[in-house]
DNA sequence: TTGTACATCTCGGGT
DNA sequence: ACCCGAGGTGTACAA
């Protein structure tokens, strides 16, 4: 049994033979296809005829995707279900999602190629510069932050949201700290404004700090206008390689 | 010239001639192999072995996808510049991307399929159901706000961000909408209050409405809290179908 | 299930 | 180029 089928230019009866192994086997379909895409559920779409790759992975993922971009022009998530059938003569691939309900069906005018790959893939993403390295790096080494600041609590639910970091200054206040791993905007000043307000009733002198590579010009203006701080820290990038002799990328 | 070119279990000397083909023609190369990953740029991140698909668009788009999920494990946004090359017998894919500096390696341990695609697609997705739909009703239909309610501006740009909806109520006042096409959360009341304090200064009655078909319980709290408003609306979804005698997919 | 916020978010529109 | 906000966002995590 061989890692990989596929059929150059297949016949019905190929499509729907190796569509049908794909999706009872735990294998990954991917169709090159000129199609028609019809999509309703949380929103609705129509895409006419035209040459995409179509994958659907076993968990139920479903992508189309069109000749440019990053994003597939047409989706399902994982979870959903998919069937194939005939109907006036042409395949149609119909994927369903229940909760909340989304079908998306594309017409196969025409199938180029049909292939069923049995990936098998037991790694993980290691990444490293999350904002979750951030925090962890601020709690390793407060004065990052300000000479005397000693963190309390991480990823707090107060009523209006949930705080990355509580800690409390040298002087005793408490103090919020917004972290971001790339520059902030105007988005990231009002969530930390949010924080501090709910904070304020309980503790009047309550600081709120934006902790960023930096500020977009209009979360500067506001973030002055509302009394908070800004303090530049970088996200760190851990060294997890572990390849010997590895040359930097960049 | 066929639209479709495949190899399977492919020699060194195949992969590197048609993903040469695919990169100097405007063709979508995708490739399923057993790979390691390195990606270096805004973040950094290592991908051990395993089976992957692999898609490079003529835009430069660069998706590797594991076998489940919707997203690309790793990735290259389009306009990223693609090259192979070897290196101690491994063949590499390597994707650059200036400003920001990102780089992406694929070393290719073992390729099972190679496949260069010819995707003609001259359409665009007709999508209903958007925010912008949604705007676009309640200028045509204001009584949908309330009785009197006379928007005057879209996409307005106040100091502190970009108002969806400005108008007046029956009784003069300044009103602002911040539209929400799905369940609005904390976020949207966040983003609509910080447009009604920019607001105060010049217009101390001004209104804010949150328009949406639902709140999280957390933004309902703080519509509260904060004296802000809320109108259930639900996005249209326009009949742009065109074709005839169409069954409806829900 | 719902709520909340991150993301190498991507993408488009505006200035 | 930067700024801003939408998105069928997807995804993980906690209550």
């Amino acid at each position: 049994m061989s890692k990989v089928d596929a059929i150059v230019n297949p016949s019905q009866d190929d499509v729907k033979r190796l569509v049908d192994a794909a999706l009872s086997s735990e294998a990954v379909l991917t169709i090159f296809a000129r199609c028609r895409v019809h999509y309703d559920g949380r929103a609705k779409s129509e895409l006419g005829p035209g040459d995409r790759v179509i994958i659907i992975k076993p968990d139920g993922a479903f992508l189309i995707h069109q000749n440019r971009k990053r994003e597939p022009v047409n989706w399902q998530p994982p979870g959903s279900f998919v069937t194939i059938e005939e109907r006036d003569g042409v395949l149609v691939l119909r994927s369903v999602r229940r909760k909340p309900k989304e079908v998306l069906e594309v017409e196969l005018d025409e199938v180029y190629l049909v292939s069923v790959f049995k990936a098998e893939d037991y790694e993980e993403l290691a990444l490293t510069g999350s904002e979750a390295e951030m925090a962890e790096m601020i709690f390793r080494n407060p004065e990052l932050i300000e000479p005397g600041f000693k963190p309390l609590s991480r990823e707090k639910d107060i009523g209006h949201g949930i705080v990355d970091i509580l800690g409390r200054d040298e002087g005793g206040n408490l103090v919020v700290l917004e972290l971001k791993r790339r520059k902030a905007d105007l988005h990231a000043v009002s969530q930390l404004k949010r924080y501090v307000e709910a904070l304020r009733r309980e503790h009047p002198t309550v600081r709120g700090i934006l902790v960023a590579p930096a500020l977009t010009s209009g979360a500067k203006k506001l973030l002055q206008k509302e009394g908070l701080e800004f303090k530049k820290v970088e996200p760190p990038k851990r060294d997890r390689s572990g390849r010997g002799r590895q040359t930097t990328l960049l």
